[in-house]
DNA sequence: AAATGATTTGAAATCGCTTTGGATGATGTC
DNA sequence: GACATCATCCAAAGCGATTTCAAATCATTT
């Protein structure tokens, strides 16, 4: 059942069938009643193919996984693509996913572009300097960039969060509670919201007149192991850090492990602040003791992409499409006075 | 550039042009090694949506993603996902991601197939008598499943590890170690992966004359907190369980803080093997202890399984793409002795 | 009653590719 | 040299929608 039967089927031509159906001014009210009900009635589903043939636009918005970066496609990007996925659901708008392994990055976004795939690109985890910006302004595709990068000219669209104001909030706070030695496990040490944050740690210190201890900083990727074996080294740092900064709640389950290993209790013997990007599978509030954490939600920001995808290629230029989210800090037991002096 | 505008550059007609680039017999091999060349030079890239269009075919493959079922869109889907997706990344088959919300589901397949958007379709997380078999069959799309039903006579493409092969080779195990208080911590119990796993742990124990305790049998998702709060209940039962199967590396986490909460020792006071569907981020190797896993890679199988799309796209029948994995049953430190007798 | 304008419909071109059904020479056979 | 065979190539007809441009209908005004 086409366009050209459901006509026929009518008595009508397919131009007003087409403008009956998708919402055009100048067809009578009356025919229109007539068409999308014998529409439902015939079955009849247009062809995506031939429409985005006709009107040169895909109907779909593409979302890279990263595979090999420091980045995994792990629980953090699904997700991401969760938020994504349901805004985008019932709007005929496909979600196309494509893999990504750094060295044909840009060749790949190429041949998306120019064969019509996609119409717009949701990019994720950039890197201060991300040389995807400049590479995608120039094949002129529109994209939204989850993070930011910095010291990039070139105006393009994003949403973030504040990591450096949650990071020195959760910071000033443990420092609030009498801790000094503080240890920080933070992530993947070559992206933007990494840098950010321990921008933000060391920015709360300083205000103190502190400086961080270097041997009490890690990075690296969001899991239960890297935490685990950071936090195992520094535990045996002389002073023991009384206090905690994980980037994830995946690395605070790492720590967790280490401290009780090491037998000490978390919300008395040490403190702990994590970000909490809000799984549904991890919650803050359950954990014994329940976890004060740093929250943004991460699907949430998957939703919103989407609507901002949708605006800029209604025509909202990309240079005025920036959100900044705050982070709310929410304390919970991990967190407890510092050591008395 | 188009394919006329190349036909027009290289004094050839778009038929030529066409055949030359897909490979048909009838052109010449100098004029096609003239053709991409050009087709390289000037950047040519065939238009996806006016090719789909004329061969009636998507170029795509849908993956639905699980959103409210009692699978979430969770570390498993993910790496599933990435499996699937490297496979297909490099032969121009984009995937298609549908968040599928249980109600409306048939619907969604019934807009994809008829919009053309998708050529087959892979589906995860199975129920027993899972009704999307018989509408897919139906409405004649093609699709693969990633598990399996039961009971349904509909003949279909599937692949799935043996799962009961696995958990009862580790009961076994278990029970060879001298362990009879068996805690079995199972996965969704609606799921036929875990109705098998959970087929595979009784027998086991029956083939020695012995009977699961039922009070000693959890299911749920596969979360850390959940597996802490199921062993925390069962390491309340008298007789205290000496051994521990988890159905994922989530859920031992969980069990591993229990424990250690409990002051047990894992690989000494307990015995431990969890099912470990290799993440790169989750090595049971670098656990401390190591752990005794039931090992399948999920990434391996999505690999696999868009193989199997191509091949059903291709032409083999259905009923003739049947894989049941073993799985691997890998021993390290979580598992000891039982208690003396 | 004619002219005007607004409303509603349709014929046909178009999007960029694939594919059918010939053409056109070149080659080989008798 | 006539005829069949092959290897190459092309013109044109789809695929199924959207959209331009024009025509038909109807109501309104003078």
């Amino acid at each position: 059942m086409n366009l050209k039967e459901l006509a026929r089927n009518l008595g009508l031509s397919q131009t007003t069938v087409s403008r009956a159906l998708n919402g055009y001014p100048e067809v009578n009210e009356a025919t229109r009643q007539r068409v999308s009900e014998a529409a439902v009635r015939l079955g009849y589903r247009p062809n995506a193919n031939a429409r985005r043939l006709a009107t040169g636009r895909a109907g779909a918005i593409g979302v890279t996984l990263p595979l090999q970066r420091s980045m995994h496609f792990g629980p953090h990007t699904a997700e991401f693509l969760s938020g994504i996925s349901e805004r985008l659901a019932h709007l005929d708008i496909d979600i196309v996913v494509t893999p990504i392994d750094t060295d044909d990055e840009v060749p790949v976004y190429r041949r998306l572009l120019a064969g019509k795939r996609i119409d717009a690109l949701v990019l994720s985890a950039p890197t201060p300097n991300d040389e995807r910006i400049a590479a995608l302004t120039e094949l002129d595709m529109p994209f939204v960039l989850h993070g930011r990068a910095e010291n990039i000219k070139i105006p393009h669209a994003w949403l973030d969060i504040d990591n450096e104001g949650a990071f020195r909030r959760a910071t000033s706070h443990l420092l609030d509670l009498g801790h000094r030695t503080i240890a920080f496990i933070n992530g993947p040490q070559d992206q933007t919201f990494a840098i950010h944050r321990e921008r933000g740690f060391r920015a709360a210190m300083q205000e103190r007149g502190l400086s961080p201890i270097p041997k009490l900083i890690g990075g690296g990727r969001f899991t239960d192991e890297n935490g685990f074996r950071l936090a195992q080294a520094f535990l045996e740092h002389k002073p023991r850090p009384t206090a905690f900064l994980a980037g994830s709640m995946m690395t605070a389950l790492g720590v967790f492990r280490a401290l009780r290993l090491a037998g000490l209790e978390l919300g008395r013997d040490v403190s702990m602040i994590a970000h909490d990007d809000v799984f549904p599978y991890l919650n803050a509030d359950n954990m014994v003791p329940s976890m004060s954490t740093t929250r943004s939600s991460i699907r949430a920001a998957g939703d919103r992409i989407a609507d901002l995808v949708l605006q800029m290629l209604a025509g909202k230029p990309a240079e005025e499409i920036h959100e900044l989210w705050p982070v709310e800090l929410v304390l919970r037991q991990s967190t407890g006075p510092g050591p008395a002096r």
